[in-house]
DNA sequence: CCAAAAGTGTTTATAATACACCCATGG
DNA sequence: CCATGGGTGTATTATAAACACTTTTGG
């Protein structure tokens, strides 16, 4: 490129790794996939999934290579939140990191491979300590999930594939960290047409029961909705 | 950092760019600040205003360094849009670049020094031909400046002190390249609480004079509020 | 019967939208 | 006197928010 006549070899080069944020639902819970340092500097603390990012690929390309590592899974929900780039900010070696969130379905992710690699699954509730800027990472990503999840009905990234009322309002709850009004809910959410009432209930969690819900295939909302005022 | 247990050195550095879209505002048009390339390859082609992050800097460090080299201006409005890390992208080697994008006060910046620069203003309305991915980059920013100016007022970044109404309406007009109605961005505007009436007309854009405003120091507006919906 | 969630309906407040209309004035 | 933007008012519709109430059923 053409940097205002500089020369590219009077400048540094630099390692560029990508770190996930990467959002789950279950229980109630929004949870967080992190991984456990087993040794020194910082033992005991928890971090974002990463990687850098090798010769023949980008930065999206590696997240999912990483994700998919991790998780087992393909196709997963994936958008770039930020990039850190201060050069004191890893303790090592100069290193570029390009933040990224997912969106998994816990119900479909292979829990031993995430086991195999010392990850755990954290509840938004209660986080552990991070190493270094990782928490600012994940304020980050929250905030573009929120930006999102206001937008857009998410669910199908997260939730299983049929669900009741509840199940979404939770999901929804746990994201903006507040409650919902169930009628005011349900009616703001079925007006978007993006959701199919199936003919089966769940029991389990109401005396009552609820109708399943599923995602009708194609059904993106057309233009931007505000589903959840931030 | 502890990217999985990976060694550091079996990976790559590259590169590490900012590129910025500098926006501006004059005569009822919303502009972006460009440099001509005047060698092959690409000759004639028109690029973003961009540079290597040095080692001592961070890419925002990097980015105000060179708005301030182009422009003259220091406390510009900054925010990072996305970064751009295919591969193949720069055909020299590869480089990340980290997009920026920045407002600017026309009336206030060097015009002589972006002159010595080759740089030149070009009105959104009829851009020329962008070298590599530089089109999509504005594509980007502009899109992320719509969701800014939707969502607070927008103005003190890009017009004089004191502007009219109207002005500022032409302004939103160009952002969202679309028609606005009078009455109505009035009352939306002034609803906001953050301009204030100054006692002084402008009458070159009108018959009657149109009262000049200017914004009001530290009222930002408290929570988000849509302006323009998208 | 009671608690807890399911599901529906109603009321009020607020905001967006579309316009109509008068004002002021330089040319 | 008229075209142009300045500025205000209003009626209509849409949306958000608060909340009351009825239904269902396992324990």
């Amino acid at each position: 490129m053409f940097y205002m006549g500089e020369k590219y070899n009077k400048f540094s080069k630099y390692f560029v790794a990508v770190d996930c944020v990467i959002f789950g639902y279950e229980d109630g819970d929004l949870k967080l996939l992190l991984y456990h340092r087993g040794f020194e500097p910082a033992k005991g603390m928890w971090s974002l999934m990463g990687g850098f990012v090798g010769e023949k690929e980008s930065s999206d390309t590696a997240a999912r290579r990483i994700l998919k590592n991790i998780t087992g899974l393909e196709d997963i929900f994936l958008e770039q939140v930020e990039v850190f780039t201060e050069p004191e900010r890893d303790t090592e070696d100069r290193v570029v990191s390009i933040i990224y969130y997912a969106l998994i379905r816990i119900d479909k992710h292979n829990s031993d491979k995430v086991r195999e690699n010392g990850a755990h699954w954290w509840s938004m509730k209660s986080l552990p300590d991070f190493i270094f800027d990782h928490k600012e990472m994940v304020n980050k990503a929250l905030e573009k999930l929120q930006l999102k999840a206001g937008m857009e009905l998410v669910g199908s990234e997260l939730l299983p594939d049929k669900f009741t009322l509840l199940q979404l309002r939770r999901l929804y709850e746990a994201i903006f960290q507040k409650e919902l009004d169930t009628g005011n809910f349900r009616k703001k959410v079925l007006s978007l047409k993006v959701l199919q009432r199936l003919d089966e209930k769940n029991t389990t969690e109401s005396r009552r029961g609820a109708y399943y819900f599923k995602f009708i295939e194609g059904a993106k909302e057309k233009s931007f909705d505000r589903i959840v005022k931030i």
